[in-house]
DNA sequence: TTGTGAATTGTAAATGCTTACACCTCAGAT
DNA sequence: ATCTGAGGTGTAAGCATTTACAATTCACAA
């Protein structure tokens, strides 16, 4: 079934039944609506192997993101592939891991499948290394590629991120005009956002006069992020006498480690204790107390970031390089931050 | 660049040069090594297109999810492309939504893609109707379809899936055995397992010689799953007067609705109510107190099926149709089955 | 009637690969 | 010296589209 089928069926030429497929102006009403008619009798589908052999584009995105079963980029994830469909482009969903070599294997294969552009979910992208980042910028050199939540200054490529310093800047400088002197940062390696996070924290300390301790500092350095983890860590920094009224951390199961902890430890919060998580997912209102959260506004991240590459492919030339969205704090039960901004 | 520059490049004809490319044996070790030096050298890619058109295939297979912003989908779509990606297939994901027409326009769009599969995951692409479910006998005949946590019976159709209405079975029953005798069960309508799981429930009252109270099944009928739809649905079901010692739920969402109307009402778990989850979530582990769930071993049946799948690419006849997982209680802190089987 | 040009339609080349078939080479058997 | 066949390689025919360019039609003006 090709479309020398219709062509045989209508008697005009493959030509003007590609003409009617595509939309083109230069047909007869009459001729159109004999193929039109056809196409829906037969059941004809264009070939899309044929059709990218001659027009090199399939309208096929790569999405690349670490782990889809993290609920963070799932929903991104979710957010992208609804906002292509939209523009009718589909979606190749690569889950890379967050070990670099699969990465570059990743991009290698969604390269050869001659996607249109690839987009980059998901901090754990960037890369301390200008080396590591090699494997992109060559990408961007045959497709435009997109960073979401994550940012990189090269051409061809476009960023759009939220300002998860400045949100937790804020909540910091929160905690501290309600009496917490003694704030811990908790946070893991698994993404860079963690770090990009930590100057916020840095900054509001040292813009409220309080020293930074370095010890109120802690990085979980592990493959997941697990509640266990964090009550662990949490845990053992209370052991080691270091004392503390406020905990902000880089993402909302960490900060359920932290309940689970100040549970354990008959600590009450908000009383006693400040928590603040990051991300604004489900476990924040499930947990128990609910949790003071940032919504890092992901789903404006992921609409935007499609809506520039759609720009990106009209030659739009005012296309912004980097886009970046305000968090915003979400106030539940472990905190009582009253005169929030 | 394309497999004449190859072949230019190395003197060999671009029929060789393709040999080279496929691992065929007829093909000198010299040859060879000139022709692989030179795609290294020249950084050469097949073009897909042209190697589709001749071959009618991409190795990518379709995934169609109502949602992927769902925890329990995400994750089965990400173990689904793992394991995809192990056997050099890649993941083309269409999230569809929960409506049926769309579901049916993004088979149609999978299809015009040429994909190798289709792999439906979650129950939700069960439908009631014989009619409902045209479009996928259709896309049967022309690919091989593959449920995850579904069933359907029909020529090149294949199911994975686990016995949820044997675990919520097991999970009744050993409330019952402990005591409890005015249990609830809630779900949700979105998908088909909540219903599957009801007559799970519904056969250990029986077969308890309990009789079955209709009003103490309640369905909670929204567009997602919501902790707030469940903390609703229970309270107005206590404000009504019914009495309950036990909650059964479909998904570990609902039951977080339940503790909180718990904690609220200042009732004790699991002194007074027995509380189970379903799916086994994060979110089981960061609620308070933590949640009894049930695992229903998702990793394993998408492992299962992507097998089953390459079983019936490499036309292996004794392929099952049909596979049924077993799924497993865990035992957290709202219920007490001490004497659990 | 004939010419003009716009609208419509057809022809054929191009896209990059796989593979059936034909051909060549050469070692080893006769 | 000639034959045989296996192993290696090349030629060319698909595969199903799109599209530049050529050709045709036809309304309308001269």
């Amino acid at each position: 079934m090709n479309i020398y089928d219709i062509s045989n069926k209508t008697g005009v030429s493959i030509a003007t039944v590609s003409r009617v497929i595509n939309g083109s102006s230069n047909v007869s009403d009459k001729t159109r609506a004999k193929v039109l008619a056809a196409i829906e009798e037969l059941g004809y589908t264009p070939n899309v192997f044929a059709r990218g052999l001659g027009l090199n584009t399939m309208k096929t995105i790569g999405i690349m993101c670490a782990d889809c079963s993290d609920p963070y980029l799932a929903r991104a994830v979710y957010y992208i592939e609804q906002e292509l469909r939209k523009n009718s482009y589909d979606s190749l969903l690569s889950c890379t891991g967050y070990d670099h070599d699969d990465k570059e294997k990743c991009m290698t294969m969604l390269l050869s499948k001659r996607v249109d552009a690839v987009i980059l979910v998901g901090s754990n992208y960037i890369e301390a290394s200008e080396d590591l980042n090699k494997y992109i910028l060559n990408a961007a050199k045959t497709v435009p590629v997109m960073f979401v939540n994550g940012e990189l200054n090269a051409p061809n490529v476009y960023s759009t991120l939220c300002d998860d310093a400045a949100a937790i800047y804020e909540v910091t400088r929160n905690f501290i005009k309600h009496g917490k002197k003694n704030l811990v940062y908790l946070y893991n390696s698994l993404s860079y956002s963690g770090t990009r996070k930590l100057t916020g924290f840095r900054n509001a300390l040292k813009d409220s006069g309080i020293p930074v301790q370095e010890n109120h500092i802690c990085l979980i350095d592990s493959h997941g992020i697990t509640v266990q983890d964090a009550k662990e860590a949490i845990t053992s920094l209370a052991k080691k006498g270091i004392e503390f009224d406020g905990v902000i951390t880089s993402d909302d199961i960490l900060a359920v480690g932290v309940l689970k902890y100040a549970k354990d430890a008959g600590i009450s919060i908000p009383d006693d204790l400040f928590v603040a998580g990051y991300n604004n997912f489900d476990i924040s209102e499930c947990c128990e107390p609910e949790l003071t959260s940032v919504d890092n506004k992901l789903e404006s991240l992921c609409r935007h970031c499609v809506s520039t590459l759609m720009s990106v492919f009209a030659d739009d030339k005012s296309v912004p390089k980097k886009t970046v969205f305000s968090a915003e704090i979400i106030e539940r039960k472990t905190t009582s931050l009253t005169i929030l901004q």
